[in-house]
DNA sequence: AAATAGCTCAACCGCGAACGT
DNA sequence: AACGTTCGCGGTTGAGCTATT
């Protein structure tokens, strides 16, 4: 309830962040840990208020950030992703080890949206903007599938976040103490949080995460985020894992595999463009250039040989059944 | 070379959820 | 139950950079 007071306290600074700050800041966490953002930037030094703290080290000076240009693999990941979520771009996040929800938000902003755009794509929608209006009940029932997946992934979202608040906990009884532990290094620091933690995590997740996903993304997982890539494992691939005994899910995955097979599959969705020629410069033209570079190897290096749909995809997300190899 | 438009992205803001007392 | 604090999220801004005129 309510908002904390804001960080217009005098004498806090504002704007870009200079190298000594963020030494300052590193400097901090390597010793301290991190949390208790309010706290924090006095304990450590500097003029910023806690949220300011927060956001450099989340969106920048974190060490298992990934900078750089998106590859073809994430972008696909982000436009499949904001068809299913929406804006929710933590969520999106979570699939994408390395990149931060700003950072993926940003990305979605000044390049992918205006892409769909180009490409006559509600970037809202994922539809053509020439679609007539769905079906007479309002929506279409592949639409409406859709949405019932959306659903699902909602689910998964919150035993996810559930999940999350309880490695918290456990992040912070782990947490080097001020007096005792110093010259941690990021390594040494998240490593040890993750050696601790994962066993009881693993533990957790299969006695607990009962909601229809079986997910094992650890996903909300951000602190520290560097835990989940090596929960996850190297591989960026998403690795939804179905319930087999989720009724509901294997239905509406079936239902819509049916209808799909019988050419029912409404096509105006974003990734029907991605496979086809359609998508504009970079989804083809780059394809053959970056393919071998920007792929990152791996099991998802073939994925341009699958020419399948957007559908496809997003149910692989969710349906290991059908690997889905980016 | 200067002016301007367009683009990018780090950082900020406000809100609401979660949690503690 | 009510209230205060903290944190995380998504939307937005604007400084700095690049391209164009």
């Amino acid at each position: 309830m309510g908002r904390s007071p804001c960080c217009d306290k005098l004498g806090l600074k504002k704007g870009p962040w200079t190298q000594e700050e963020d030494q300052k800041l590193l400097a901090y966490i390597e010793e301290h840990g991190y949390g208790s953002w309010r706290s924090l930037p006095e304990k450590a030094g500097l003029h910023r208020c806690g949220k300011s703290c927060r956001l450099r080290w989340t969106n920048y000076l974190r060490p298992d950030i990934k900078r750089g240009k998106f590859n073809l693999q994430e972008e696909q990941t982000i436009i499949q992703l904001h068809a299913l979520l929406g804006n929710r771009w933590s969520a999106i996040a979570t699939h994408l080890p390395k990149r931060t929800d700003n950072e993926i938000k940003n990305y979605w902003n000044t390049h992918l949206k205006k892409r769909l755009v180009k490409m006559g794509i509600d970037p809202v929608t994922h539809k053509p903007k020439n679609e007539t209006p769905l079906s007479s009940l309002g929506l279409t029932k592949n639409a409406a599938i859709l949405s019932h997946m959306a659903q699902w992934e909602n689910a998964r979202l919150e035993a996810e976040a559930r999940l999350a608040r309880e490695s918290k906990i456990l992040h912070y009884q782990t947490k080097p103490s001020s007096h005792h532990h110093h010259g941690f290094t990021h390594k040494t620091l998240l490593t040890t949080w993750t050696s601790k933690t994962n066993q009881g995590y693993a533990d957790r997740q299969q006695q607990q995460l009962e909601s229809p996903t079986s997910t094992v993304s650890f996903s909300e997982m951000k602190e520290p985020s560097s835990a989940k890539i090596e929960l996850v494992g190297s591989s960026t691939c998403l690795n939804l894992i179905k319930e087999p005994e989720n009724d509901w899910f294997n239905s509406t995955v079936h239902e819509f595999e049916a209808t799909e097979m019988a050419g029912g599959v409404d096509e105006g969705f974003t990734g029907l463009m991605l496979a086809g020629d359609s998508l504009g410069r970079s989804f083809s033209a780059e394809k053959n250039e970056t393919v071998k570079e920007r792929s990152g190897g791996g099991d998802c290096s073939n994925y341009y040989e699958d020419n399948k749909n957007y559908l496809d995809s997003i149910f692989s997300l969710v349906d290991p059944s059908t690997p889905m190899m980016f």
